[in-house]
DNA sequence: ATTCAAGGCGCG
DNA sequence: AAAGCGCGCCTTGAAT
């Protein structure tokens, strides 16, 4: 797949595939080079910068769950992001009613697996397959966290009726997701629909979101007219970027800027940046 | 030789 | 019976 003329590899990216409104990408899929195993990323390792320039990796921290602050409104969450908290340390420490700093490594464990259910819609059978407990207690968590996260419950419950209603679900910015399944008479059906109409706000706004950074990125990069910065990949809630080692750190401090700034929401809007000779080492 | 579906697995 | 969102690629087995 090394392109004759420019001696690399290249991509396809393509707009109008997903339901959410991310990108996919084909030939190869760059989106999904591995990186949680070490032997993975010996092949992540394999991606390297030209001579004189390095790959930095910028990352959104936690974008789809400071969305789903956002949109919740709910008053736990945003005061969490808004004093900068370990999100997943800060569940915990409130579904377990246990100070901040007395929170297992377990316990914050089981607090992202319910973040990260939440966003899909992951019902109690679900919660507790994955955390490898009872039906009951996954139950149990899953209450104690709408009691102490109120909002989210109402704004769970809010998309689910506005989908049923409207037969179709928005971004922040208005793009929508039709679900035809919405009222199916098969259950199944029905409830997988209700989970994708959950999901494609918080996905699909992470989406918009990162759509305007590239477009914030490049009207600089068309600015400062210096070949030295490349924007080379896009990993959904990454932007991989070539930078000759001479400005590499004024350069990304800008780009972080650049996509902390890309919108507005009622909580913080974080980006992370690491660098390398490779793009293992850029993470 | 090509196409399709299903299962498995990589990523966010 | 299935109960977690969004993708693409590989292999397998069957059909064209």
């Amino acid at each position: 797949m090394v392109s004759p003329k420019t001696e690399r590899v290249h991509t396809s990216y393509h707009q109008a595939v997903t339901a959410t409104g991310r990108l996919s990408s084909t030939d190869p899929n760059l989106q999904n080079i591995p990186i949680r195993s070490e032997q993975g990323r010996k092949i992540r390792q394999a991606f390297i910068a030209p001579t004189n320039y390095k790959i930095v990796a910028i990352d959104y921290s936690q974008i789809e769950l400071r969305i789903m602050a956002h949109l919740s409104n709910d008053k736990g969450l945003v005061t969490a992001f808004s004093e900068g908290k370990d999100i997943h340390r800060a569940t915990a420490a409130e579904i377990f009613a246990v100070e901040l700093d007395e929170v297992t490594t377990d316990q914050r464990r089981s607090a992202k697996a319910i973040n990260f259910g939440l966003i899909y819609g992951m019902s109690a059978f679900g919660l507790a397959k994955q955390l490898n407990i009872g039906r009951h207690q996954a139950q149990e968590y899953q209450d104690k966290y709408f009691q102490r996260y109120p909002g989210v419950l109402t704004y769970m419950e809010d998309t689910r009726q506005q989908a049923s209603e409207q037969g179709f679900v928005e971004t922040l910015f208005g793009r929508r997701l039709y679900l035809p399944d919405i009222k199916a008479k098969n259950g199944m059906r029905k409830k997988a629909a209700e989970r994708a109409a959950i999901n494609a706000p918080m996905q699909g706004t992470a989406a918009d979101i990162i759509k305007k950074a590239m477009l914030a990125v490049a009207a600089w990069l068309s600015e400062q007219n210096d070949d030295r910065v490349k924007m080379t990949m896009q990993v959904h809630d990454e932007l991989i970027f070539e930078i000759h080692q001479d400005i590499v750190e004024e350069t990304t401090a800008k780009l972080v800027e650049l996509m902390n700034n890309a919108v507005e929401l009622s909580v913080p809007l974080i980006a992370e940046a690491g660098m390398g000779d490779n793009w293992d080492e850029a993470h």
